[in-house]
DNA sequence: CCTACAATGTGTGCACCGCTCACATTAGAG
DNA sequence: CTCTAATGTGAGCGGTGCACACATTGTAGG
């Protein structure tokens, strides 16, 4: 048993961060509340701003852990997509991500993104360019930004319409299904998307 | 100049929303709360409660509102759109229509979506099926529902990230040409969506 | 080894929030 | 004209974010 009740705790800043994830999962964004993560770290109300500057901080904190498992999911899905159907497969890692973990993928895309936490910028800059790559790869003619822009919006837009439940989500093979005729339908004309503007 | 301080409002329901609406404008989602609805509104903090059950009712209301807002600046971008140009139109006119109302647009796609009010889900019901129209309309041989949904997606998806600033939003110019390209890049395959599985 | 300091956690307190409940006022039906 | 239901008021409870002064402790320099 470890030593109970040491004045200073360790790993504050991990313990948050858990407590974080699990509220989120457990009671939605609304019951991420500073004070409720202090209580399940079993510390005081006031000890989280030692490690958070405030929530907005927390939930940065939160959403760039969330990037990071989000592009390990993906890679997961397959390391290196270059063909229409392994890109597919990503996508459909994307959209289940979102479902699996609709708290913190809401997170992750929530107002305070813009001017904030270097960390979040950081990981959203890395799937970005993740997804750039990846279409750069399976697309060599193509241009690789403005494709990989459509593909992300649309997989994007997938995945908010089915959090709202505007689609079909009942079972995981439907959405699955969903996703990989959306998708190749796209792919089928990457080769039209040349004369795209500028997207950074 | 109005009876001043009338003990009954009059419309307090209108005065609520019109100030609910003013507070997503200028602080955000995190600005609007029953207590500062309630001061602008001229009231006393609880007299809300008489129209609205709790605060997602309120914001339940004022993103029903957003929904018909939302389609008529579609019907004034193209009143009934057949041409792939004409779609891409509309198609702007919703990313637009995102990037002028930020808190507004978030607030329709927020959380408490799923069970809630009656006439939130009407509205998103309408928008929903207005698109799947303008697609049949527009490509009589195809499968509307599947193509709908994927140029719903594609554009919504387009519309988060620029809100989330992942995209180039410098100029409304650049975001239109962007917006256009991409969705004519989806509209070129249209024909090639045929096979889709089922989406309500 | 001991001491001073910086890092970390505590406690108090303020303003605000959502929401409930008892009460005041008033519009409008009978 | 009266009486009831709709509407607005006020006090109050528990919760929240955050600022502040204070307590404790790991650790670096003597």
């Amino acid at each position: 048993m470890p030593q109970a009740a040491a004045y200073h705790h360790g790993d504050l800043r991990a313990a948050c961060l858990r407590a974080a994830r699990e509220l989120l999962e457990e009671d939605g964004s609304a019951g991420l509340s500073l004070r409720a993560v202090a209580r399940r770290a079993g510390v005081s109300p006031t000890a989280p701003y030692r490690h958070f500057a405030d929530r907005d901080a927390l939930v940065s904190a939160v959403a760039a852990e969330g990037y990071r498992e989000l592009t390990n999911e993906l890679a997961t899905a397959h390391p290196s997509p270059s063909t229409p159907e392994e890109l597919a497969a990503v996508a459909v890692a994307y959209v289940r991500f979102a479902l699996d973990h609709p708290a913190l993928f809401r997170a992750m895309f929530a107002e305070p993104c813009d001017p904030k936490s270097e960390e979040r910028v950081a990981a959203t800059a890395v799937i970005s360019e993740y997804v750039q790559g990846i279409v750069r790869a399976a697309f060599p003619g193509s241009d690789a930004g403005a494709l990989a822009t459509a593909v992300w919006a649309l997989v994007h837009g997938l995945a908010f319409l089915h959090l709202d439940g505007k689609l079909d989500a009942s079972t995981p093979e439907i959405v699955a299904a969903q996703v990989r005729t959306t998708v190749n339908a796209l792919f089928t004309t990457a080769p039209g998307l040349t004369t795209a503007p500028e997207a950074r």
